[in-house]
RNA sequence: GGAGGGGUGGCAGAGUGGUCGAAUGCACCGGCUUGCUAAGCCGGCGUACUCUUCACAGGGUACCGCGGGUUCGAAUCCCGCCCCCUCCGCCA
């Protein structure tokens, strides 16, 4: 979340960079208003809390009737704090709503717009495969091959779910193992997470309260499914002062992902490409409070993914999300769109955001550095790969007119074979 | 699940009703000393919010796992919850 002094004195900035370049309405006013009387009423009550502090040490000092004077003027004290504190508390818990709704402030080379059209290509890069037959979709690939089964999936557990068979299987562990090495080599500590976090964390990396309703919520218990392992890596450290020589700290995040994908009913109902349940080899980085060095992190963790899907040979594109399109705790947004033949589009597969102070402070991370001050860290994070979503792209890039598929040649001395081999009905 | 022990500042660790935001040590920062290193000496050193101030700086409040309560006054007493450790039971 935003810096509340920062809101209070930059509130026709905030307004809009924050709302109106995002399309987002949050009521500003109220904030204000909350924030004013809040001030005000702390402010009071503080003063009366001091006297009380002050009564309460002549206390041992005193006797007598003096003694009892004071005791009777502690009480008086007390009985006039007590309403004063009610009312703050609630209208702190209000602010604090509101507070947590304040998206963070667009970058300024974020691209204007409001829409996924408005969306600007950075670069394309790879071949797009060119086929003498017409290239099937990737769910007609695999079910031809017997390498999933969605329709028993769906018996057993509803929509937008699946087994992966056989190779396809194998494909997806290769994939996400080349995945998890390539950024190993590059200095990024492999963890695999908790999947079941509380709410202080999805609230921390600004996933609760906006967002409620796409998460898994257990029950029983203050237990959230997480829908990307950035949910506890990022969270690792929330609360704590770091050690500012250690900065930044690289990590991956390797796990299962549940997304409820509420609202997008009819959309991409089709296959493998939107499920509720997908594997992710995900990237984070912590660093120090400085938005140049922010930015570059921002192109490594890029370049990361961007070096996964040339070693896959995927055609693919990176596009700058504009205001609209960005979720609400990032600065800016890189998506990175692989191609996917049988769809005759891109279709998104990874997501590199930075955030600069905005997890960091809802999660109370700060670091010492310079001047041995505790400053709140930077957060950003990527995906390195996302399955099934890539297998999408691998089954329809890679397929044969004969309906068969290659492996790709990175992959293949992980899965022992060239080609994936079918399941017979 | 049962029994017991414990959660205090970056870390370790004192503190069981008042002058405790909290001893001490380590770490860290500044200075002195020093051929270099190590050691030593002096000083500083929590966080958040807020007020005063041009600023240096100073004042106020809160925070000793979290939430509530008792009291003129709570790290300290009471209640609830969470987490960690040890032992027992159960179990993949």
């Amino acid at each position: 979340m935003l810096d509340l002094r920062f809101i209070r004195e930059n509130a026709d900035e905030v307004r809009r960079r924050s709302l109106t370049d995002r399309g987002v309405a949050v009521d500003l006013d109220r904030l204000l208003e909350l924030d004013r009387e809040v001030l005000e009423l702390r402010q009071a009550r503080d003063e009366a809390r001091a006297e009380q502090k002050r009564t309460a040490k002549t206390v041992p000092s005193l006797s007598g009737d003096a003694k009892q004077e004071a005791i009777r003027r502690g009480k008086e004290i007390g009985q006039s704090i007590k309403p004063m504190g009610e009312r703050l508390s609630g209208l702190e818990a209000e602010l604090r709503e509101l507070h947590l709704q304040v998206p963070n402030l667009l970058d300024p080379d974020v691209p204007a717009g409001l829409t996924e059209a408005d969306n600007a290509l950075v670069r394309a890069v790879g071949d797009k495969p060119t086929f003498d037959f017409k290239p099937k979709e990737h769910i007609d690939l695999a079910n031809d091959l017997g390498l999933v089964d969605m329709k028993r999936a769906a018996r057993v557990a509803g929509s937008r779910t699946y087994f992966l068979r056989g190779d396809l299987l194998m494909l997806e562990m290769a994939v996400l193992r080349y995945a998890l090495d390539l950024v190993i080599a590059r200095g990024y500590i492999p963890h695999a997470p908790p999947l079941i976090v509380n709410h202080d964390a999805m609230e921390g990396t600004g996933y609760l309260p906006i967002g409620a309703d796409q998460a898994y919520q257990c029950t029983r218990e203050d237990g959230w499914l997480i829908g990307t392992s950035e949910v506890p890596i990022t969270s690792i450290h929330a609360g704590e002062i770091l050690d500012g020589k250690k900065l930044p700290l690289r990590y991956a995040g390797y796990s299962p992902c549940f997304r409820r994908e509420a609202g997008a009913a009819g959309k991409d109902t089709r296959g493998l490409y939107r499920v509720h349940q997908f594997m992710k080899v995900e990237q984070v980085i912590i660093g120090p409070n400085d938005p140049a060095i922010s930015r570059e992190f921002h192109e490594e963790i890029l370049t990361n993914a961007e070096d996964v899907l040339k070693a896959l040979q995927l055609p693919y594109r990176v596009m700058a999300l504009c205001g609209g399109d960005i979720g609400r705790s990032a600065a800016f947004t890189y998506d990175i769109e692989t191609w996917m033949p049988g769809r005759g589009s891109y279709g998104e597969t990874h997501s590199a955001s930075r955030y600069y102070e905005y997890q960091a402070r809802r999660l109370g991370m700060r670091y010492r550095g310079e001047g041995n001050k505790a400053t709140l860290c930077h957060t950003l994070n990527n995906t390195v790969i996302a399955s099934p979503r890539v297998l999408v792209a691998i089954l329809e890039n890679y397929q044969l007119a004969d309906g068969s598929v290659r492996v790709p040649e990175v992959l293949v001395p992980a899965m022992g074979k060239d080609r994936l081999e079918p399941i017979a009905p």
